[in-house]
DNA sequence: CTGAAAGGCTAATGGCATTAGCCAATGCGC
DNA sequence: GCGCATTGGCTAATGCCATTAGCCTTTCAG
């Protein structure tokens, strides 16, 4: 074997230091090979495209996020568990809004057990509710979709008023709790 | 002036089609040129750049949407008002998935008068709730990112399981709804 | 009828991804 | 110690795309 300076996963962290200080869009093989020392097809020697490296890119902040969200929920249930959640799904979002942004959402093979994980996770966090069924996916669902929706917008720095996002974010967990709780008689 | 069969308008006609057929990152000059029958350079003599074009584009959705809104809100108020804004996001971003995956996040001055007649229509749609100041602000966040993350998630194929999206989505309203209702006493 | 501007064109440049094919170092089996 | 396959780097070449420069024709205002 040559000197083994690089490796996929090493190309992994180079891009993700791109993503992180210059954004998503700057993500391109040959800033990654900058940084790397490295002409630019050496990087194919480790990753097979630059969309294949996006998709590893993206594993890896799936697998971050999977972390910090296991985290909040361990030794929690119910409103706690979900208040947790949500609040370190946002935070992560807010400490590495580019990387946040590099997420892949169309799904792929290739991160379908990180995205099954995340995903087991909300099921986890909504135990707690007694939800059967269909009514647990619909709940993982709307969870999803808002603590996604706030932390793209956040990230994206859509939200441009004065007003403290903390409160803004506390409302948006209040809806879901509320709604999970009187979800029955709807 | 020379003939005019281009213009910024049409270019983003051609554009927008060319987001719906082939999807947003297909969205380039040549093949934009190459629908409007004329050489890729031609086209700076009615956009400025690849940049600004997509920012256009970006506008013409946000007016679609702001359309889409403002209708889903004459003459309702409340909780049917709220519903029905938040179908009617739903249903253009169903429609037009690509088109929607379109839509600038990053708050940019050319796009801002568009997206504030969009914030205009949430507030509209929330007075029947009597929120004053900051309230109104923090609901209003919540609601956008309720809607967008939803409309992201489908129009990304991120909902894979068979369970119905239409109900998913009501859940997804009931909890805003429940959210407001129950606010004061948080 | 004239001339200026609008809107098209070709040519040229430079960044980037990707492929092909070359070469050196490395470390395993002997 | 030693040969040699493999690994991982390199250069060269291709092709696509955005963008700029500079030209030419058509059209319309006066």
């Amino acid at each position: 074997m040559g000197r083994a300076a690089l490796s996929p996963d090493a190309v992994v962290d180079l891009a993700l230091r791109v993503v992180d200080e210059e954004g998503p869009d700057a993500l391109t093989l040959s800033a990654v090979a900058g940084r790397a020392g490295v002409a630019t097809p050496s990087l194919y020697k480790h990753v097979r495209s630059l969309a294949e490296l996006r998709v590893l890119v993206s594993g890896r902040v799936m697998g971050e996020l999977t972390e910090i969200a296991s985290e909040a929920v361990l030794g929690r249930s119910g409103d706690e568990a979900l208040r947790a959640l949500m609040d370190g799904w946002r935070s992560y979002a807010a400490r590495h809004p580019r990387r946040y942004s590099a997420l892949i959402q169309a799904p792929r093979p290739e991160t379908a057990e990180a995205g099954d994980r995340l995903i087991g996770i909300m099921f986890a966090a909504l135990r707690a509710y007694g939800l059967e069924g269909s009514a647990a996916i619909h709940a993982v669902r709307c969870l999803r979709a808002a603590m996604h929706g706030f932390a793209v917008l956040e990230a994206a720095g859509a939200f441009r008023l004065a007003e403290d996002l903390d409160e803004s974010h506390a409302l948006l967990a209040h809806m879901v709790i509320s709604g999970l709780h009187t979800a029955r008689e709807r």
